[in-house]
DNA sequence: CAGAACAATGCAAAAGCTTCTCATTTTCTT
DNA sequence: AAGAAAATGAGAAGCTTTTGCATTGTTCTG
């Protein structure tokens, strides 16, 4: 029920996919989830919903604050629930490993950068890809191979 | 003919479409171009060549370290030649108007960054959005919408 | 609580960028 | 100059995302 808040909130009737797509966001808080898991996801509970309906809605809650838009390498987004603060991500080329940091160090830079050429910043994006030392991660050794940006 | 000597020392064969693509990557040094952008330049300039062979041989030039791509937002990516150093961008929203930039305070940070979160860094990408105060660029007043990232 | 107005949904088709297939042409080696 | 291997061009295909439209669902009014 408190997703029924959050969406007449913003604007939104409280719709079955509206709902479920936020609850499902919830659900896998901690993670970056493309349009296509989540439709995938929610088909795989049993629900029915088209992935139209998944895309409109997400862009919907975007508009709204809702969610946040990732743009990673690979011409596809991601989307997670907005928890107010801004970050940046680091991306592992191997497993695909996401992690989440702020630097206010990197902040103040940005600002000061944008300054300096005239600019007024709106929003940024930094995501630096690398390779993780996660043991479970099957990149154990070779060169890295960068995506760009 | 110096593009020649460029093409062959990554290991290419220096065909027509590889020289004509290389000498409007470097007549048109200060700008980030698209595919599209090389193709069409190219097909007015009256040369015959395929988006096909565009997209491949700006694919081995990537590979080959001769220029660098960059995926910004709307799911598209745009070239430019390698100049060795890194650098990263600033975006107009409005005019998309773009500058570079390079800041060692940054570069150290997320090198640190990274370090602190057990990866090892390969390349990342920083890109600023924001509104350029250029007298002719078109957007004056009003909010600023902000791309994601 | 019924009915109307309008928004939302689902499906399929379409769009936009990029890659692949394959017959033909070009480059490089001998 | 000839042959082997690689590159090209044109169109088909692939992927993610958007759009059109008839149908369904939500909300508001009375």
């Amino acid at each position: 029920m408190a997703e029924d808040q959050e969406i007449r909130k913003v604007g939104l009737k409280v719709t079955g996919p509206r709902v479920k797509i936020l609850e499902l966001l919830e659900k896998y808080d901690d993670r970056h989830v493309s349009a296509e898991d989540v439709y995938r996801m929610l088909l795989e509970a049993g629900e029915e919903i088209g992935l139209a309906t998944v895309y409109r809605v997400l862009t919907q809650f975007e508009s709204a604050g809702l969610v946040e838009r990732h743009n990673f390498e690979g011409g596809y987004s991601v989307f997670e629930l907005s928890r107010g603060q801004h970050h940046d991500h680091i991306v592992c080329i191997v497993c695909g490993k996401v992690v989440e940091f702020t630097d206010d160090t990197i902040e103040e830079r940005q600002q000061a950068i944008a300054e300096e050429n005239g600019f007024e910043i709106g929003d940024h994006s930094l995501t630096l890809y690398g390779r993780c030392r996660d043991p479970e991660c099957p990149g154990k050794q070779g060169a890295i191979t960068t995506p760009s940006g």
